[in-house]
Formats: C-alpha cells, structure tokens, sequence
RNA sequence: GCGCCUGUAGCUCAGUUGGACAGAGCAACUGCCUUCUAAGCAGUGGGUCAGGGGUUCGAAUCCCUUCAGGCGCGCCA
C-alpha cells in the first residue's frame, strides 16, 4: 500500500517541477510514516518540510502545491490535508482497510510473507559454543535471537543458511579431555590434582562416569601426562558435550543447515591458504617468533598474532579462513551473533575482510548482552564460581519453550535483559506469552461456539465488511495490515524483537475489543462480520507466533 | 588511560532511523462476571528523556562535553 501513495506523492512533485511551480533540482526521497496520532491521518509525509527551504517558501505553502497536482490514481485515497508545520497527512479509505481483511484470510499463513529478499542468500551464524561444556542461558538468548531473525529473514524473502560454527580443535578442547581425564582417574580413585584452569563443572563428573561405564577401567594406572589414551577422552567429551548441545538446540526449536567444524578448515589447509593470500598482500610479518597480521593497517588498534611462537594457531587464524569461507560461499550478508563480551573482536574481522579485498559491509555482526534471571524480583547467582552457571536447559524445563523463546526476544539484543522465571511460569495476563496466546485460544474458542450454534463460517463473496464501523474495529484492521510492514522492519534492522512488541500490542487492542462486544448474535450479518475479523486476528497472532517458534493453542 | 554499549514514569523497557502535546507493561489505587474463556476489561495518578552546550524550521533521536554503570583492551576463547 505504501509504495503506490509514495509514487503519487513524487508523481505530484515532478509534475510540479515540470510546470515550473517548483524549482528544485533533486527531489527528495518521498517517505511516509506512520502518525503517531489517529487523526493525523494513516500515513504522512515531510516533503513538502524538505522542499520548502530550497524553495524559499513557507512549508505549508510548499505542501499546497504539491497537493494541487496531486493525482489518485489508486482510488484508495479519502483525503489528503496539510497540517502542522506542513505535513501531509494522508487517509486511506475505510473501504479499502477492510478488505485487507480477505487479503489476510485468503493468503493465510502466507500473510506477511514477503519478497524483498527475493535472490538474495544470507547466513546466520549464531550460538557457535565451545564444545566445553552445556549451553548456558546466554546461548540461548543468542539462539532465540538468531533463529527468529532466520525466520524473518526467510519470511521476507531471502535465501537463509542458519549456521553453527565448531571450536572442535584447539587449547580449550584439549583442556576439556584433560579435565575428564583427571575426573576419570579421581573416579577410580587416584589422588590427582587439578589445574587451576580446567573445567570443574559436575558434568565434567557426569562425562566421565559414562566413560566408566562405556570403556571400564581399563586406563586406571596410566601415567599422567600426555598419554595415548588422551585422545581418545578429548573425543568421547567433546562428542558427548555436542550430543547434548544438540539435543538443548533442538528442544529449543532451532534447526541448523549447517554444523560447521573448525577443524574441518585445517583438514582442508584453507587455513594455510588464507594465511598465504594475506602474505601475498604484504600483511604479514614475523616478531618474537609469532606470526602476525597487520590489522592496524585496516582500523584496528593493534596487529594480531595468527601463530603463536610455539607452531601453534590462534583461533583468530582459523576466523579468518572461516570468514573467507562464508563470503566464498556466495552469501550476500552474513550474520554473524556474538556474545557482547566480544565486540572488541570485530575490528580484526572486519581487517580481515579489508585486507582480502572484500567489502565488510557483507558483515553485520549482532552482540547479545547479558541476561540475568530473577526469581521473585532477586536475581539467579550465577557465573561466580567456574561451572556454576544456569543452563539453558534448566530455563527450558522451568518455563517451557515457548516463555523461553519469546522472554530472550522482548529486548533489543544490545540491551541487558532481565529474565524474570516466576512471570514466565504465571498463568496470567501480566505475562505477555499467555496474553497473547490466550487471545488465539480465545478465537478458536470463538470459531467454535459460532459452529456449535449452527452458524457458518464466512466466505470472502457472504460477507459485508462494511459492517466493521467502530474505530475500535478500524484501528485492529489497521494493525493487522500493518504486519508485513513490521516484518520488514525486523528483516532490515535485524531487530526480531519488534515481532515480541507487535504481538503484544495486536492481542491488547483484540482483549478490550472482545469484551465489549459480542462476536457471535442474532444479527446474523454482522456476526459474519465480526467472526471474519477474528479470524483474521487468528490468522496474524499465529503467523507471528510462528515466526518466533511460539505455540498458538486452540484452548487454553 | 583508550575503545564499544547503556542511561526515558517507582520497576522493566519501547520509541517507526530527525517530526506533530514523550508511549507500553508491571507495581499502586477504584470499579466491572445470569452473555463467545473475568486466565479478561474500564478508569486514575505518575516524566528536567542523566547534566550542559551545539546543528536544525523541528532533537529522546545527530555532533561536542561532563557524570554514572557495564564490557573489552592476551601469542585466552
């Protein structure tokens, strides 16, 4: 709707401009806003405020003229009016709201499913843990956000690839088959001691009973050390910590299209390549028997070491073959989430794909803050201690998933968020997942009572929408219609969480609507009416629920 | 010390990318069920948008600065 009212507002302007009325070299970029208030109209525009000094005339004046050559060409304009400092307001006619409504019940699930993405590839490279230990309420921030992002994304159109990167070799796996190790020989009774920097976690304890029980005791007596049996330990834990990160992302209702392994780069010497490439580019230098990249020469503050002075590689090293990777594979954007506590990693990647030669506008990079869980208004200890962190899997089994998810959406991603459990549980209109939720259910409810008593259901051509007259009605047909527009500002800002606030604000103009006015009556007509708003209602909660991979009852 | 983020109602946060008198939810008070779910709704109070300066017709939004909090500044991840 937006784009034909654009083009009419510009039409007026060249039109104005041809006629010598305007004097303008360059016309401004037409946009249209959503007024704040009701009666200043369904959209309005500031061009004329932007015209006006260039011209040297008054705004209001500016806004005359245009409105003078004005041509509808869509006949879905009421009125157009100047108001304020010179705004053009612009109201729709009621007519044409309504039928967004057949719009809605027609394309059904397909309502606000866009096609700006239309041919353009995405990856979304989220959660990303070390394979060191279960996943902590943090990752699931991360994954809640970077799985509904994926979702909007694909709902507008693009290509998306949801991506889980690996950190399956280096120093910490190598720490984490240590740590089993130790556990395993304290299990069977040795007295050995435990550096300061191993995991401790109790399921350090868990992944070594089960490697009890699978292999026996058969290394009991082996020397401390680096023993051959080593390997075998840093496997099975590395590979029984993913099983359950596995298991935790899949009850949280996240499904990656790719499970990417660091070690994989090495296997494939893409990480020898990359290093090369930046050698041939003159970006590289040795000192102090490291080898580094000159970072500084791309906006970074200092240069940083890729091997370090023992032959080993950093996993800065790997990063950069794995960005490479990404961009090779043809991706138009990629995304990539990380913990906030990294953003001092961005300038580097960004000098990366500097010194490769790419645009790192490819790259945007989404930092999640810290969430802290409350419970009755006093937060969660946590994190102080190694290994005493909450997992995700304690707040999925608290609150359920579908609190879960949407609770890590209802602040923007860059912002702490408290995570209050007792709300997430309550049954009750306080929380904003069984708010919304109970207006579905409310509607089916609603569906099913008008079937019980014999009526039928409305059909696009058996129906007079007309009948739809309250502001009330108007203002939810306007928000229902508003919905593409919100899935495009999540898809472009990669802000999901304004999906949370939409809902929140749809099912609290649906309640008061429900309670002051009977849907199904006597009036046969107008109950027809009134049951096919619903339904549309029905139809966008679920489809935005949907998107945030939260359930939408039929009862309650 | 340098860099990034944050500062909006008692609390938790939105604020359409510079627009019109600053919004919501909690919490607090006051009301509403012989009706399709009261698991709901209606009403009331509440603000120096951290402070100061600047740009602009117009600033919570952009720039400078001060203050407060968080994070980062490793041949750790």
């Amino acid at each position: 709707m937006r784009d034909p009212i654009i083009n009419i507002i510009k039409n007026a302007v060249i039109d104005c401009k041809g006629k010598g009325l305007l004097s303008i070299e360059t016309i401004p970029p037409i946009i249209l806003e959503k007024p704040r208030r009701e009666e200043f109209g369904d959209f309005s525009t500031n061009a004329a405020m932007l015209i006006a000094p260039k011209e040297g005339k008054a705004p209001r004046k500016v806004a005359e003229i245009i409105l003078n050559k004005v041509v509808d060409t869509t006949g879905i304009i009421k009125k157009f009016e100047i108001a304020g400092p010179g705004f053009i307001n612009i109201f729709i006619d009621e007519g044409h709201w309504r039928n967004v409504l057949k719009e809605i019940v027609l394309l059904n699930e397909k309502f606000g499913r866009l096609t700006i993405g239309k041919g353009k590839k995405i990856q979304v490279e989220f959660v990303s843990a070390n394979p060191t230990g279960p996943l902590h309420i943090g990752h699931g921030r991360g994954a809640a956000v970077g799985d509904t992002l994926a979702n909007i994304l694909d709902a507008a159109g693009f290509e998306v690839i949801r991506e889980y990167y690996i950190n399956d070799r280096g120093r910490q796996i190598f720490i984490l088959g240590q740590s089993v190790f130790l556990c395993y020989l304290r299990l069977l009774g040795r007295n050995v001691a435990f550096p300061e920097d191993f995991y401790k976690g109790e399921y350090i304890k868990d992944i070594a009973e089960e490697f009890l029980t699978k292999h026996g005791d058969k290394y009991k007596n082996v020397q401390l050390g680096f023993p051959e049996c080593l390997h075998e330990f840093i496997d099975f834990s590395m590979r029984t910590i993913l099983s359950w990160i596995e298991r935790d992302i899949k009850d949280f209702g996240v499904d990656f299209d790719v499970w990417y392994s660091e070690k994989t780069l090495f296997d494939r010497k893409l990480v020898d390549k990359t290093i090369s490439e930046l050698k041939s580019k003159g970006v590289i230098y040795g000192n102090d028997g490291a080898t580094w990249f000159r970072t500084t020469g791309f906006g970074d503050d200092k240069d940083r070491v890729l091997i370090k002075n023992d032959g080993s590689f950093t996993y800065f090293a790997s990063d950069i073959a794995y960005h490479r990777e990404k961009i090779e594979r043809g991706f138009d954007t990629i995304i990539d989430i990380w913990g906030a506590d990294h953003h001092g990693y961005e300038s580097r990647i960004r000098a990366v794909l500097k010194a490769l030669g790419y645009d790192d506008n490819i790259l945007k990079i989404i930092f999640i803050q810290l969430v802290s869980l409350l419970r009755n208004g006093v937060p969660v200890p946590m994190g102080k201690r190694e290994g005493e962190f909450v997992t995700l899997r304690q707040v999925i089994d608290e609150v359920g998933r579908d609190a879960c998810r949407f609770f890590f959406l209802m602040r923007k991603s860059d912002a702490h968020l408290e995570f209050d459990l007792e709300l997430a549980k309550k049954q009750a209109p306080e929380n904003p997942v069984f708010y919304i939720q109970y207006a579905h259910a409310r509607i089916a409810n609603i569906i099913k009572h008008a079937e019980e008593k014999g009526m039928a259901l409305p059909t696009h051509n058996d129906i007079d929408l007309s009948l739809l007259n309250q502001n009330e009605e108007m203002s939810i047909i306007k928000t229902l219609a508003s919905f593409p527009d919100i899935i495009k500002d999540c898809a472009l800002s990669l802000e999901p969480h304004r999906l949370t606030f939409y809902l929140q604000e749809l099912a609290a103009i649906f309640h008061p609507y429900y309670n002051k006015n009977r849907v199904v009556s006597n009036d046969i007509p107008l109950s027809k009416a009134r049951l096919f708003l619903c339904i549309a209602v029905k139809t966008v909660i679920k489809n935005g629920l949907s998107l945030l991979k939260v359930s939408a009852p039929e009862v309650m």
